[in-house]
RNA sequence: GGAAGCUUAGCUCAGUUGGUUCAGAGCAUCUGCCUUACAAGCAGAGGGUCAUAGGUUCGAAUCCUAUAGCUUCCA
């Protein structure tokens, strides 16, 4: 025994068994036709990142998925990838030139940025891949994807395609979401709503031709010289006589009409709306409804565009604005409306709901601009109807609702991003058209190459000059067109993955995505339900006509103890890798399931890592004893041990059918919950205490044999949320041969217990309580777990405690245990089941103090009874429960007036 | 503004079809133990009007309604 350490060191033997099961190959996977295919996808992490608590309960959940699967007898197969994160990297790589080499990135061409975004991704890229495998994560590396390698790329593009000659895919002009430091679009749910403390400018318009003004109330008075109109609420009586009215807009003095609209809240600031079209999603809208011309006084940087007032007058007046960011303008032009009379006043503790860009923090700006959408509505329907009649499970359920909520009401997708790092637009123009005009449109290839872009063109060129007065330029060369300077979402890429990552786009018949998909699992956070769980699931039905998975167990929010989300600007998120450096890859994975169940946020505590490493101390130590023992020639299997051998035997059949009844509800934490348990209480506190033998002693054949084959299934059963210390301890318990691992070893299945056995549990649960209160009584009395008592059991049924009677002395560290017809004289008792016990004490018994407790006792058995009696005195009650709630109440009648019998005898005696 | 969800022990959470010996676990607390596998441990104990108010039912933590508080998603 002294061989083994006394606590258990981690450190080398999870390095060793990682490489051990990489370099046996079992994390790789091949069509197998002998085997069901278990498949998940892993949700890449984004190349910028570094790794998180999120990665850590999302891959350690897949993991425990997958390990169980491969023990199952399934070709469990992992696809490990990145994604490229298409705004977050060019934005690092942007930051990471100007930094370190003094590079501006519009200095560069196209091609030598994307040559230092590469070299970037090839640096960095891998970081959180290489991290994973840490934490013991079984995928196929020689699976390893990222979004934008050229096999990758070419799906993307040929998806692009597809979908613009099916018509999902067109350009248009819209009120986008655009982020002015990114210079960039964005999708409506990149922009992240926070209440943010603004001020509101209460601004006086003139009313043309009179003295008379209206008060305006605007959060964003820089906007001022966009509005096109006033719009108030048709039913607001304070501004009915403006009806058809012009108003005078400061600054620029423009005459603009006064509108009614619905949109417009009485109650908001003064109830007058001043409209921007070009610059609020809602203004725009009211513009549409009315036919409001549109004044875009923004650069894509949020500087003033002077040049958008085609009237010389308001040119004049707005001239000197040019170039200036949109926050000093606000304040410039607060200031200028201040001096001029036509500030009322300024409201300082207005709070707003402001849009950020999710990426770059800048304030999303509302914005007009050509942009590729994907028609989202025909293509969604397969997504939401496979979800809601279940053939894609979400797990927890509730999530269904949020995702009908959101395919119903979807929107269409804006795909295109101004950034060179992802796949650029497929979409060919000829240079010298003005396609800001969409009835160019027309005139647009969508194809792979600038010279098959040419051809078409050419033609449409032709034909558009038949029909037309208003002639294109026919492209001579490819030199006369040019591709889209766009490139697409980085969703839109990873939209397409568990189709994608088996190369199912360009190559649909090969093995591997016929074999793989659909896949199986996909586990992922709720806050991706839209940007990638449902595009998977649209693309899924479109290309293969099936889901991309069957079920999709979305994991809760890793939060710190104070409930707030873990973050790096608040600096409360501990370094993964760290933990894992101070309580074991398999003690931080425990720790990270012991809080989670399915879709619920978890508050993330130290503890439960502490928790983890101690468990695996706890079982390092009971294989330390059970390696101490020696086994004894010729020794003859005890009856003690033989039924403690049979009970345990019991109990870890109830156990894995239990743990079974978790997985496939997918309750991880309870699966987890309940091995941990099986082997702490079960195993090491009961049975291992059951068939210990004496300090040097040797131990029977048969027992030894049977511990070490009960320890082996635990090891099955707890090898997929402790994958190496379970590894370890298999090796150490039996000499292994060849691929002999646990990693592969057949998990355990489900047998049916008998009557004799269920008998059995039962009478250990009696012998238990029994060995409880002979312990309680020794700690209440002080008396040392070293002296042996006497117990003395008054019972009519002997035969329950028959079998236990050895374990029940060992236990409880008895002198002897006798049956009884009388009560005993000046002894400590207590009442199980029907049956009273006796102790008898070498102090002298405190008459007063036991018959107080067995009054309480008794007085709580009596209301009890009561209760039960009165439902059973019920004529509703017996018509209408069920019978076997009948019968279990009519138990607990005849149990409790057995105890309360009992209790009333030993109060007589003791009288 | 629209929608969904949550509220159970000091803390974090289970509680499956309404009925299992007064509602369970882990952590924390308290008591006693350095008992020859384990103090990263052992043996025990205490702790809850299941948010509030009604209702349905023979029976409610569980179903319904309202109220309060919290959270998330969408706009």
């Amino acid at each position: 025994m002294s061989s083994i350490a006394k606590t258990y060191n981690p450190k080398q033997t999870e390095d060793k068994w990682y490489a051990c099961w990489m370099q046996e190959g079992f994390f790789q996977s091949r069509p197998n036709p002998h085997k069901k295919p278990y498949t998940i996808v892993i949700p890449p992490p984004n190349v910028t990142g570094v790794l998180h608590m999120g990665h850590m309960l999302n891959n350690t959940i897949q993991d425990i998925l997958v390990r169980r699967a491969r023990m199952r007898g399934y070709e469990a197969c992992w696809v490990p990838g990145i994604d490229h994160a298409s705004i977050a990297t060019e934005a690092k790589v942007v930051k990471m030139l100007k930094e370190e080499k003094g590079i501006q990135k519009h200095e560069l061409s196209r091609e030598e940025f994307l040559k230092y975004a590469w070299e970037w991704k090839e640096k960095y890229g891998g970081i959180i891949l290489e991290q994973l495998k840490k934490l013991g994560v079984s995928c196929d590396w020689s699976r390893t994807r990222f979004t934008m390698e050229p096999s990758m790329s070419a799906q993307v593009l040929k998806v692009f395609i597809d979908w613009y000659k099916a018509g999902y895919i067109y350009r248009g002009l819209r009120m986008i979401n655009w982020d002015p430091q990114g210079k960039t679009a964005l999708a409506d749910d990149e922009v992240i709503y926070r209440e943010t403390k603004s001020k509101l400018y209460y601004v006086r318009y003139q009313v043309a031709g009179s003295d008379e003004y209206i008060v305006v109330a605007t959060q964003r008075p820089e906007t001022i010289m966009g509005d096109v109109a006033i719009a108030v609420n048709p039913q607001d009586e304070r501004y009915l006589h403006l009806h058809g009215k012009q108003i005078i807009v400061p600054v620029v003095n423009r005459p603009v009409p006064v509108i009614t609209d619905n949109y417009v809240d009485i109650q908001f600031g003064t109830g007058c709306l001043k409209v921007t079209p070009a610059h609020d999603l809602n203004d725009y809208e009211i513009g549409q409804r009315h036919n409001l011309p549109i004044i875009d006084t923004l650069n894509a940087d949020g500087t003033f565009n002077a040049d958008a007032f085609d009237n010389d007058q308001e040119y004049l007046a707005v001239q000197k604005y040019d170039k200036i960011d949109r926050f000093k303008l606000r304040k410039i032009i607060a200031d200028y409306l201040e001096e001029n009379g036509q500030l009322e006043r300024i409201d300082e503790n207005y709070v707003a709901n402001i849009g950020y860009s999710e990426r770059t923090d800048a304030i999303v700006e509302p914005r007009l601009s050509m942009q590729w959408f994907v028609r989202m509505k025909e293509l969604c329907q397969p997504a939401l109807e496979n979800v809601m009649n279940d053939n894609i499970r979400f797990y927890p359920a509730k999530f269904k609702n949020t995702y009908r909520n959101w395919m119903e009401n979807v929107r269409d997708w804006c795909i295109s991003r101004q950034l060179w790092w992802g796949q650029r637009i497929p979409a060919w123009y000829i240079k010298g058209v003005d396609y800001d005009n969409a009835f160019y449109n027309s005139l647009i290839a969508v194809c792979l190459t600038a010279e098959e872009a040419l051809q078409e063109l050419q033609q449409k060129a032709d034909l558009h000059n038949s029909m037309n007065t208003l002639k294109v330029p026919r492209p001579a060369s490819v030199a006369d067109i040019r591709q889209d300077e766009d490139v697409l979402d980085t969703w839109f890429s990873s939209g397409l993955w568990p189709i994608s990552v088996f190369d199912g786009l360009l190559n649909p018949e090969n093995e591997d995505i016929k074999y793989y998909y659909p896949t199986t699992d996909l586990v992922t956070a709720p806050e991706i339900l839209f940007f990638w769980v449902a595009r998977m699931i649209i693309a899924g039905y479109y290309y293969k006509n099936d889901k991309p998975f069957q079920n999709v167990y979305l994991t809760g929010i890793v939060r710190d103890k104070l409930g707030r989300k873990m973050s790096k600007s608040l600096g409360n998120s501990p370094d993964p890798l760290d933990l894992i450096d101070k309580y074991s890859a398999d003690g931080m994975r425990v720790g990270m399931l012991f809080s989670s169940p399915a879709g619920n946020d978890l508050l993330f505590d130290e503890k439960l890592c502490e928790q983890g490493r101690n468990f695996a101390n706890k079982i390092w130590n009971a294989f330390r004893l059970v390696k101490g023992w020696n086994q004894g020639a010729n020794l003859a299997v005890p009856s003690a041990n033989q039924t403690a051998i049979n009970w345990f035997e019991a109990k870890l059949q109830t156990a894995i059918a239990e743990i079974e009844d978790h997985y496939a509800k997918y309750r991880i934490s309870d699966a987890l919950q309940a091995v941990y348990k099986l082997i702490w209480d079960d195993f090491c506190s009961w049975y291992l205490e059951m068939v210990k033998p004496e300090y040097g002693q040797p131990i029977d054949a048969r027992t030894l044999q049977a511990t070490i084959s009960f320890f082996e299934t635990l090891m099955k059963l707890l090898h997929p949320f402790m994958p190496f210390i379970t590894e370890e301890i298999w090796h150490g318990l039996r000499e292994r041969q060849g691929k002999d691992y646990l990693i592969v070893a057949p998990y355990p299945t489900v047998q049916p217990i008998s009557q004799a056995q269920k008998a059995l549990l039962q009478q250990a649960e009696l012998a238990f309580e029994v060995i409880q209160h002979v312990r309680n009584l020794r700690n209440s009395k002080g008396i040392s777990p070293k002296e042996k008592l006497p117990l003395a059991i008054k019972t009519p049924q002997p035969q329950h405690y028959a079998k236990l009677e050895g374990l029940i002395g060992k236990l409880a560290n008895l002198e002897s245990l006798t049956y009884t017809a009388t009560s005993v004289e000046n002894a400590v008792r207590f009442v199980v089941k029907g049956d009273e016990c006796f102790v008898k004490l070498a102090q002298s018994v405190n008459i007063e103090e036991e018959i107080k407790k067995l009054e309480a006792e008794l007085h709580y058995q009596q209301g009890f009874l009561e209760s039960v009696e009165k439902k059973l005195a019920n004529e509703r009650f017996i018509a209408n429960a069920k019978p076997e709630v009948i019968e279990n109440e009519r138990r607990k009648q005849a149990d409790a007036k057995a105890k309360i019998a009992a209790l009333q005898e030993a109060l007589h005696a003791l009288r």
